[in-house]
RNA sequence: AGGGGAUUGGUGUAACGGUAGCACGACUGACUCUGACUCAGUUAGUCUAGGUUCAAAUCCUAGAUCCCCUGCCA
């Protein structure tokens, strides 16, 4: 796992190379990065970018990185969230409070003194004011970008203002009766610096410190300081931030304003100021991302919780059994920098498949379960159908794992997917005469089908008879007597014994959403929720599996599910809905099973219909794509003589690249 | 409108005045006791228009498009 260069790791050079952080005793230099999520929701896939680059950079640069909770609003914050989030981190593998690069576990909420006091000072310093405008005035005296705002109480005398300060800490006054700002630009074009507030007055308990304060400070005034007081050197946030770096600089300057390097003057010794540095988050397509929006979703009952499978949050990937490995080598793969871009969740599948390949164990598991009768398999003398044991390896990839016994007979289970009664070309598994071709079980015999039995009732396969070859044991013919290629044959098939397979639920997902940018074309994405997002299968598996699939609870990282590939299906993870001896807390004394990810398909008789794997373009992208304005399009296409369409229909990339060199060569008019 | 950012194949990302490369996807083929994995090949790109230069994705000028900013959220 080699790290990629980013443009962060430039910044961080140039500042190791002109030594501006200082270095360890032992000359190591200094680099501490933090993550510092508000406690107000849960950890998701977006998160993970932020958090593995923070901490990557400690790695990296044999630094450190801190966990912080930015508690500054206790009306949103709540304590299951600041549980979620510590497992999440553990769990991705952040190890913030122990290792090499454990910087620690901190709350905003405990520099509240110290913010306090800083505040005061600049107050003093005429630099800050007590203003009772409410927060409706405020917003009405905020002006345009060529008017400047207003406030009357910004000439205060400073006594003044620190006696109602006081006054706002002590509780004397309600929610949203005064607030104290920072006095900077009133006409600034950047609205952030025109006089932003830095307290307000919020009457509520706070997770961490209970009922101390009725003051708290906003995030722009909070985060410097939390930053500076950690030591921060680097403190990545995501774009949206970057109009307020100027406040963030300004607030620190304040404080260091009248400080000295040594200490000596009336302020005291300066204050560390770190860098803040932006980057573009992680976009993921086929998924909402926001807070409030997966919030919804949970409140709405659309999934069963934050740790619904189906959701893009952590706790949401580690039940459905994505390895935390999957997602860090994800946010590796993505890169680092300051371009929005989206990116195909299909990738998180892959970083998924491309993990459990080398590592899973595999085992066979039918999901909708056919009877196989092998007509001429040996009887015992009491009737019943001979077993063999056979012994497997655990995973192809990996042969010190080992090998494993299977059950093998003359009654089997496979997947209906397996049999056709009237297949298409190129369909290689088992069909009735007069089809007339070998199929192999996988590890144990070959087979070729005989025919069928239906319900007359309902005309529905029930079982599917089937000969064996004797000679074929262990999956493989014997070498003809004149050293001809011995025979092979095109299909490989999963089975089961039916006498010794294990049932177990399995839980299949889909995407939540069917559109690659949820809520794009309707302004809502509950219109492009997937209503069919997830489905459960009674079917069994081998005896293997039920033995060695377990979910295992860990309070710290919240636990997780034994994955397995299923072969030709997938890979599966133990869920804590599991039974009691499965590791699990469900009611039943069973074995449930998510599917992580299936395997790649190419079969072409049974397309996946995925994401769409042609790319089609809604008028907004086609027009954004052509660089015309969305009304225009219909104009363009009329100009290229192409085929008058409705609004509603997508365009094809050929569309669209015809479109394109049509207008290079033909521009609109200007509007 | 004012301010702050961004723009390289289908997608993501390198190249920091000197061969536009890598990964994913898609498509071919090879291999295969998983229609998986693996391997090989193909595909396709510098927002536009000018300029500087022997040489421009990179520097300059002008423009286009997209995102962010008028919370007592973070």
């Amino acid at each position: 796992m080699t790290a990629q260069r980013h443009f962060i790791h430039d910044l961080i050079d140039a500042d190791i190379a002109s030594g501006r952080w200082g270095t360890h005793p032992d000359g190591r230099p200094i680099v501490h990065t933090r993550f510092p999520p508000e406690p107000n929701g849960f950890l998701h896939i977006g998160h993970a970018k932020s958090i593995c680059l923070n901490f990557g950079l400690a790695e990296q640069y044999r630094g450190k990185f801190n966990l912080r909770f930015d508690d500054t609003n206790p009306s949103k914050e709540d304590r299951q969230y600041i549980d979620s989030i510590v497992r999440d981190v553990r769990w991705l593998g952040a190890a913030f409070d122990s290792g090499p690069h454990a910087g620690g576990l901190f709350h905003a909420s405990d520099y509240f003194e110290q913010m306090y006091a800083f505040a005061r000072e600049l107050i003093a310093k005429g630099l800050a004011y007590v203003c009772e405008l409410t927060p409706d005035q405020v917003a009405q005296r905020r002006g345009t970008p060529q008017t400047p705002a207003t406030s009357p109480h910004r000439d205060r005398p400073t006594d003044e203002s620190l006696r109602l300060f006081g006054q706002m800490r002590s509780g004397d006054h309600p929610n949203g009766a005064m607030t104290l700002r920072a006095k900077i630009d009133l006409a600034s074009p950047n609205f952030n610096l025109r006089d932003p507030v830095m307290y307000r007055i919020v009457h509520q308990s706070h997770p961490h410190t209970g009922d101390r304060w009725c003051l708290y400070p906003m995030y722009d005034w909070a985060h410097g300081i939390e930053d500076s007081l950690e030591g921060i050197t680097h403190s990545i946030c995501t774009l949206e931030f970057e109009n307020h770096r100027p406040l963030y600089d300004w607030f620190i300057d304040a404080i260091n304003a009248g400080r000295t390097p040594d200490g000596s003057g009336p302020w005291g010794k300066r204050v560390h100021h770190s860098q803040q540095i932006e980057f573009a988050k992680l976009r993921p397509t086929y998924t909402v991302l926001s807070k409030r929006n997966l919030l919804k979703i949970v409140e709405q009952g659309l999934v069963s919780g934050w740790d619904d499978p189906r959701m893009p949050t952590l706790a949401g990937l580690r039940r459905r059994g994505v390895p935390p490995q999957a997602v860090r080598a994800l946010c590796e793969d993505v890169g680092v920098t300051k371009v929005e871009s989206s990116i195909d969740v299909a990738r998180l599948d892959n970083a998924v498949r491309d993990h459990l390949n080398a590592t899973a164990p595999r085992a066979m598991a039918v999901l909708r379960p056919l009877r196989l009768v092998i007509e001429n398999w040996p009887t015992n003398p009491d009737g019943s159908p001979v077993v063999e044991m056979l012994d497997f390896q655990i995973n192809p990839e990996d042969p010190a794992a080992g090998t494993r016994r299977v059950p093998f007979s003359g009654h089997l289970l496979i997947d209906a997917d397996d049999f056709s009664a009237d297949p298409p070309k190129k369909f290689h598994r088992l069909a009735p005469p007069p089809h007339d071709h070998e199929v192999r079980l996988r590890w144990a015999y070959f087979v070729r089908c005989t025919g069928f039995d239906t319900d007359p009732a309902t005309g529905r396969v029930t079982a599917v008879r089937c000969t064996y070859d004797p000679a074929t044991r262990g999956g493989d013919a014997p070498t003809p007597a004149d050293g001809s290629p011995p025979r092979r044959p095109k299909g490989t098939i999963h089975w089961l014994s039916a006498a010794h397979a294990v049932p177990a639920e399995v839980r299949l997902f889909e995407r939540l959403f069917s559109a690659e940018h949820p809520g794009q074309r309707t302004g809502d994405w509950a219109d492009d929720l997937n209503p069919d997002s997830s489905h459960v299968v009674h079917g069994f598996v081998e005896s293997w599996a039920a033995d060695n699939l377990r979910f295992r609870p860990d309070p710290l990282t919240g636990g997780s599910g034994d994955c397995a590939q299923f072969e030709r299906l997938g890979y599966f993870a133990a869920d804590p809905d599991s039974g009691p001896r499965y590791g699990g807390s469900g009611a039943h004394d069973r074995l449930v099973l998510n599917r992580v990810v299936a395997l790649k398909d190419s079969r072409a008789d049974t397309p996946e219909p995925g994401p769409s794997a042609v790319r089609v373009y809604t008028h907004a992208e086609a027009a954004r794509e052509l660089r015309i304005k969305a009304d225009r399009l219909p104009e363009a296409l009329a100009s290229a003589a192409m085929a008058p369409i409705s609004a509603s229909t997508p365009l094809s990339l050929e569309q669209v690249r015809a479109l394109r060199e049509h207008l290079k060569k033909h521009p609109l008019p200007k509007a």
